[in-house]
RNA sequence: GGGCGGUUAGCUCAGUUGGUUAGAGCGCUGCGUUGACAUCGCAGAGGUCGUUGGUUCGAGUCCAAUACCGCCCA
C-alpha cells in the first residue's frame, strides 16, 4: 500500500487557496534587500481600484508573476510591487451611478466633500476585490508594500511633481482648443479621443460675399459651427475665388461680417475647395486662426447646448440646432445641396460620447523638454523595448509630441495644488496648502476646482510606490525597476509618461526593459465586449479549470507585441497537462517505493537514462536562450513538448521496466525519475506555480522518508518557490550519442507499432519479431526488453541477429534505417501485398537517395559549411543502407 | 495621408542567427479500459507556408512589389 495515495486526478481547488496563504505566510514575496546586489523589481500595472478582473489582468499578472517567479529562483533579490489606481472618470461615474440610482441624487447635489467621502467608502467597500482575485491568479506580490495613487504618500509625490514641474515653467494654465466630453462635463486630453466612422452629410451652402452678389460655395459636415465661424479661407493657388480676397462675407442667419483669408491648408479638391473657419470648434482651424490673429467665438455650453453666440439657437442641443439652422438656410436659399458623407466622430475613450472641441481655460504640461530625453535613453539603449518594432512608434509618438491637457473638471482625483487670489488674480502653486496668496498676501485665494488627469499619477508610479521624494531605503536599492510589462496599448498613455517623469524627477530610466504583451480576444480574434457577449470571465475559467491552465494558455499562447485569441478548449487542453504532470508525480512517487535502499555495486545508466537526461540538458539550454530573448512561449511549449512526448510518453514507460526489474536498477532509475522531475517542476514552476509547489512537496516528502535520500545535491529547499532554477550544463559528444541512439530505438518501435495497426494486431496481441541489427545489435539486445514492452512484443519470441542468412518466410519484412525487422504474422502475410509495400517504400527511399545525391553532386558540397554537407552525406549512406536492405527483402519475397 | 502587424493543417496558433520532405493544441478517422493518467494511450488523414519576382549552394525565414484583413498615428 502507497503510503503517498494521491488522488487520481489534480483537483486544483483544493490546493491553491492553502499555498498561496502558506507562500504569503512564509514571506516567500518578500525580498530579502542585499546591498551590492542588483534586484530584479517589476512595478504592477495598478488595475482600477473598483474594477473588476478581466483577462487583460490575467495576462499581466502571468507575465509578470512568471518573470518576478524565475528571477526569485535564480536567487535575486525580487521585488514586485502591487498596487491600484483610483482611475478618476471610471470611479467617479461609478459612484455617480449608485448614487442615482440608490439615493436618486446627483454628485451635484450631494456637494464636492460629501461626495468624496462617498467615493472613499466606495472605495474601501470594493477596492480589496481587484486584489484578491489578484491573489487568485497566483500573483507574487509583496503585499507589505501595496500602494494606492490616491494614498497619503502618492499624493505628496503627486503634488512635488506638480510643483516642480510648475517651477520650472512645465506646466501653464491657459486658454486653448481643447477636447471637451460634454457627457462627462470635462476636458479630456488627445490620447483619450478616439475617432468612430460614422455615416453623416456633407452639406454645400452658399456663403454671400457682403455687398455683392457674388457667394463663395463652402461644405461642412457641422452646419452648427457656421455661427461660430470668423473666417472663410482658400487656396492661394485657386483662381476661382482670387479676386474676393481681401473682402468680407456674410455669417448666415447672424449676419456677422468675415473676412475672406488665403491659406495653404485649404485643399482644392476637398469639398468646394473654399473652407470656412471656425476656430472655435476645430482643431485645424483653430491653428489657421491663430495665423491669421481671427477671433475665436465658442458657440457651445459645456452641456453641448448652443450658447448666446449662436443668436436665435440659444438654448438648443447642438444637433437640434443643426437642423434648424440647415432649414433656415433653406428657407432663405442659402443652400446647395447635402451628400452622404462617412465621417470621423471624436468620442471618448471611455463613455464613447462625442466629443467637441472647445475653447478652454486648462492646465497643461509643456512636452517637448519631457520628450527629448526620454527620446535619449531610448535611442542609446538604456531603455529596450521588446517587440522591437514599438520602438519606432515609441519616438514617432515623442517627436511629434503635443502638450498634455492635464486637468479635469472631476472630483475624485489629486487635486490642483494651484490657488488663485481674488484680490489680484494671480496663481500660487504650493507644497503645503498657502493661507495667503504668494503675490500680494492677500487671503482671498481659492484652491482651483479641477483635479489631476489620472496618468498624472500614475506617470510617477515606478518611484512613487517606492517612498519618492522621500529618499527612502526602498527607492534607493529597488530603483530603478528591471522591468515594465504592459499591453501595448497604454505605451503613450502609461509607458512613455513614466519615462519623461522618471527622467525629470529620478535622472534614471525607471525601467530598462519593456516588455509589451498583446491584447486578449475571442477565438474568432475579436475584441471581448459586453455588447457582443463574448467576454471571457477569467473566474469563471479558473473555477473550472484552475489558475494555472489559465496561466499557461495565455503564457503560451501569445508572443510578445501580438494579440492572442483565447480558446476555452485550449485551456482544457492545458488542465490537462496539469493531470498529466500530477500522474507522472504519481508514477514516480510510486517507483520510489520500489527502490531499495542504496546501490550495492556501480551500475551503469541504461540507454533511456542517458537519452532522458540528454534530452533535459536541451532543453535546459533551450529554455535559457528562449528566457534570455523573452519568447516565454516558446519556453513553455518547449516545457510541454518535453514532459509529455518524451518524459511522459516514452521514458515513463521504460522507467517502469526498470523499476520491476528491482535491486540497483530500480535504484538509479528511481534516481533518474526523481533529478528529471525535479528539474521540470522547477522549470515549469513560473508558468504553473500551483500545480508544481503541491506536487514538489509531496515529492520532496517522498525523498526524505526514502533511505536512499534522493534529491538535488545541495539537498532540497522550503519550498519550490524559492528553489534554486535549474543551470545548464554543459554539453557532451556522449549526450548527442545517446540522443542519436536511443532516437533509432524510437523509430524501431514507431516502425513497429505502425506496422502493427496497418494489419490489424489487436493491441494487447504480443506477438514474435526477428531482428537483423547489425553493427547496432549491442544497442537492440541491450534494449530487447524496453522495445519488447513498447512495441507490444512478446519477449519470449524476439529474436535479434547480428546477421541473417536465411531471412523467414511467412514474414512481415520492415526496415528502419539500417535494421531489419520480421514480423511472423504468418496468417496476415500476403505476398502481393508485402511486394506492394515494400516496393512502394523502396521507391521513397530511391527518390530521397537520388534528391540527396543531386543535392551533393551539385555546388552545395562545396558552398555549404562542411557541418551540413557532412550531415547529408551521412542521410544519404543510411538511406543507401536502407534501400539495399528493402531491396533484399523484396527479393526473398521473389 | 504616414506607420505597423497578420496571411502556415478544418479551427486557434508556434516556427532560433536562412540549413534542405514544415510543428503543437483542438477538431476529425480507426483501434484500445485489470495498476501513473479516459482530464488517457497507439496509429492515421490533413499544408504548392497569400501572390509574383529577387538574393543565395539552400528561403516559411532575408529583399522588393502586390492583394486581402486588422491596428496605431494624423
Amino acid at each position: 500500500m502507497s503510503q503517498y495515495t494521491l488522488p487520481k486526478t489534480y483537483n486544483f481547488k483544493t490546493v491553491e487557496e492553502r499555498l498561496y496563504e502558506w507562500w504569503e505566510s512564509n514571506d516567500y514575496f518578500k525580498p530579502r534587500i542585499e546591498p551590492g546586489r542588483q534586484p530584479y523589481v517589476i512595478s504592477i500595472p495598478p488595475p482600477n481600484v473598483t474594477g473588476e478582473l478581466h483577462l487583460g489582468h490575467a495576462m499581466f499578472v502571468a507575465m509578470e508573476d512568471l518573470m518576478i517567479r524565475y528571477s526569485r529562483m535564480r536567487g535575486i533579490p525580487t521585488l514586485w510591487v502591487p498596487g491600484t489606481d483610483h482611475a478618476g472618470i471610471a470611479t467617479q461615474l461609478q459612484v455617480e451611478k449608485h448614487l442615482q440610482e440608490e439615493e436618486g441624487i446627483t454628485r451635484e447635489e450631494l456637494g464636492r466633500e460629501a461626495f468624496i467621502e462617498r467615493a472613499w467608502a466606495w472605495k474601501a467597500k470594493y477596492g480589496g476585490i481587484i486584489t484578491e482575485q489578484l491573489r487568485r491568479l497566483g500573483a507574487s506580490c509583496d503585499w507589505d508594500r501595496e500602494r494606492f495613487t490616491l494614498d497619503e504618500g502618492l499624493s505628496r509625490a503627486v503634488r512635488e511633481a506638480f510643483v516642480r514641474l510648475y517651477e520650472k515653467g512645465l506646466i501653464y494654465r491657459g486658454t486653448y482648443l481643447i477636447n471637451w466630453s460634454p457627457g462627462l462635463r470635462t476636458a479630456v486630453s488627445d490620447l483619450e479621443v478616439e475617432y468612430r466612422e460614422e455615416q453623416g452629410t456633407l452639406y454645400y451652402f452658399k456663403y454671400p460675399v457682403t455687398d455683392s452678389d457674388e457667394f463663395i460655395p463652402v461644405a461642412t459636415t457641422r452646419p452648427e459651427t457656421i455661427l461660430g465661424d470668423t473666417a472663410v479661407a482658400i487656396h492661394p493657388n485657386d483662381e476661382r475665388y482670387r479676386h474676393l480676397v481681401g473682402k468680407t462675407c456674410r455669417v448666415p442667419i447672424l449676419n456677422r461680417s468675415i473676412p475672406i483669408i488665403q491659406d495653404s491648408y485649404v485643399d482644392l479638391e476637398f469639398g468646394t475647395g473654399a473652407l470656412k473657419i471656425t476656430p472655435g470648434h476645430d482643431q485645424a482651424d483653430y491653428e489657421i486662426g491663430q495665423r491669421h490673429d481671427l477671433q475665436v467665438i465658442n458657440v457651445l455650453n459645456p452641456d453641448a447646448t448652443m450658447n448666446a453666440n449662436a443668436g436665435p439657437y440659444k438654448g438648443l442641443d447642438r444637433y437640434e440646432c443643426r437642423e434648424r439652422l440647415w432649414a433656415d438656410m433653406q428657407a432663405s436659399g442659402m443652400t446647395i445641396k447635402t451628400e452622404p458623407y462617412v465621417l470621423q466622430v471624436p468620442c471618448t475613450q471611455r463613455g464613447g460620447e462625442v466629443v467637441e472641441p472647445m475653447v478652454s481655460t486648462q492646465w497643461f504640461v509643456r512636452m517637448e523638454p519631457l520628450a527629448k530625453p526620454a527620446l535619449e535613453v531610448v535611442r542609446r539603449g538604456d531603455i529596450q523595448i521588446v517587440p522591437e518594432r514599438f520602438t519606432k512608434v515609441y519616438y514617432n509618438w515623442l517627436e511629434n509630441i503635443r502638450d498634455w491637457c492635464i486637468s479635469r473638471q472631476l472630483w475624485w482625483g489629486h487635486r490642483i495644488p494651484a490657488w488663485h487670489c481674488a484680490d489680484c488674480s494671480e496663481i500660487t502653486v504650493a507644497r503645503e496648502d498657502p493661507e495667503r496668496c504668494l503675490h500680494c498676501g492677500s487671503t482671498e485665494i481659492e484652491q482651483d476646482p479641477d483635479v489631476l488627469d489620472t496618468w498624472f499619477s500614475s506617470g510617477l508610479w515606478p518611484f512613487s510606490t517606492l517612498g519618492w521624494p522621500d529618499d527612502t531605503e526602498d527607492l534607493d536599492y529597488f530603483y530603478p525597476t528591471a522591468m515594465m510589462e504592459t499591453g501595448y496599448d497604454i505605451l503613450f498613455f502609461w509607458v512613455a509618461r513614466m519615462i519623461m517623469m522618471g527622467l525629470e524627477f529620478t535622472g534614471q530610466s525607471p525601467f530598462h526593459i519593456i516588455y509589451l504583451h498583446g491584447l486578449v480576444r475571442d477565438e474568432q480574434g475579436r475584441k471581448m465586449s459586453k455588447t457582443l457577449g463574448n467576454v471571457i470571465d477569467p473566474l469563471e475559467v479558473m473555477d473550472e479549470f484552475g489558475t494555472d491552465a489559465l496561466r499557461f494558455s495565455l503564457l503560451t499562447g501569445s508572443t510578445p507585441g501580438n494579440d492572442m485569441s483565447l480558446g476555452i478548449q485550449r485551456v482544457q487542453a492545458n488542465r490537462n497537462f496539469a493531470n498529466k504532470l500530477w500522474n507522472a508525480g504519481r508514477l514516480v512517487l510510486m517507483g520510489l517505493e520500489k527502490a531499495p535502499d542504496k546501490l550495492s555495486d556501480a551500475l551503469e545508466p541504461t540507454e533511456a537514462d542517458r537519452w532522458i537526461k540528454a534530452r533535459l540538458k536541451l532543453l535546459m539550454r533551450d529554455v535559457d536562450r528562449l528566457f534570455s530573448s523573452h519568447q516565454y512561449a516558446e519556453a513553455g511549449r518547449q516545457m510541454y513538448e518535453f514532459f509529455w512526448g518524451e518524459f511522459a510518453d516514452w521514458y515513463l514507460e521504460i522507467a517502469k521496466l526498470q523499476l520491476n526489474a528491482g535491486g540497483d536498477r530500480a535504484w538509479l532509475t528511481a534516481e533518474t525519475l526523481v533529478s528529471v522531475l525535479d528539474t521540470c517542476l522547477r522549470l515549469l514552476h513560473p508558468f504553473i506555480p500551483y500545480v508544481t509547489e503541491e506536487l514538489w512537496g509531496h515529492l520532496k516528502h517522498a525523498c526524505q522518508h526514502h533511505p536512499a535520500g534522493y534529491g538535488p545535491e545541495d539537498g532540497w529547499e522550503e519550498a519550490l518557490i524559492v528553489a534554486r532554477w535549474p543551470q545548464p550544463i554543459s554539453w557532451s559528444e556522449d549526450d548527442e550519442r545517446a540522443i542519436e541512439r536511443f532516437t533509432l530505438i524510437m523509430d524501431l518501435v514507431r516502425a513497429i507499432r505502425n506496422l502493427r495497426v496497418e494489419k490489424g494486431v489487436e493491441p494487447a496481441r504480443r506477438i514474435a519479431a526477428i531482428i537483423n541489427s547489425g553493427d547496432l545489435t549491442d544497442l537492440i539486445s541491450a534494449q530487447r526488453q524496453a522495445i519488447a514492452v513498447l512495441a507490444g512484443l512478446d519477449p519470449e519470441q524476439l529474436q535479434v541477429h547480428e546477421s541473417l542468412e536465411t531471412p523467414p518466410s511467412d514474414s512481415v519484412p520492415l526496415v528502419v534505417g539500417s535494421i531489419e525487422v520480421y514480423l511472423p504474422l504468418a496468417q496476415m502475410f500476403d505476398i502481393d501485398v508485402e511486394r506492394l509495400r515494400l516496393t512502394k517504400e523502396l521507391e521513397a527511399v530511391k527518390a530521397q537517395i537520388k534528391r540527396l545525391e543531386d543535392l551533393l553532386a551539385g555546388p552545395f558540397s562545396e558552398r555549404a559549411p562542411a557541418d551540413v554537407v557532412q550531415k547529408e552525406r551521412m542521410k544519404l549512406s543510411l538511406l543507401k543502407e536502407t534501400a539495399i536492405k528493402l531491396a533484399g527483402q523484396l527479393g526473398v519475397i521473389g
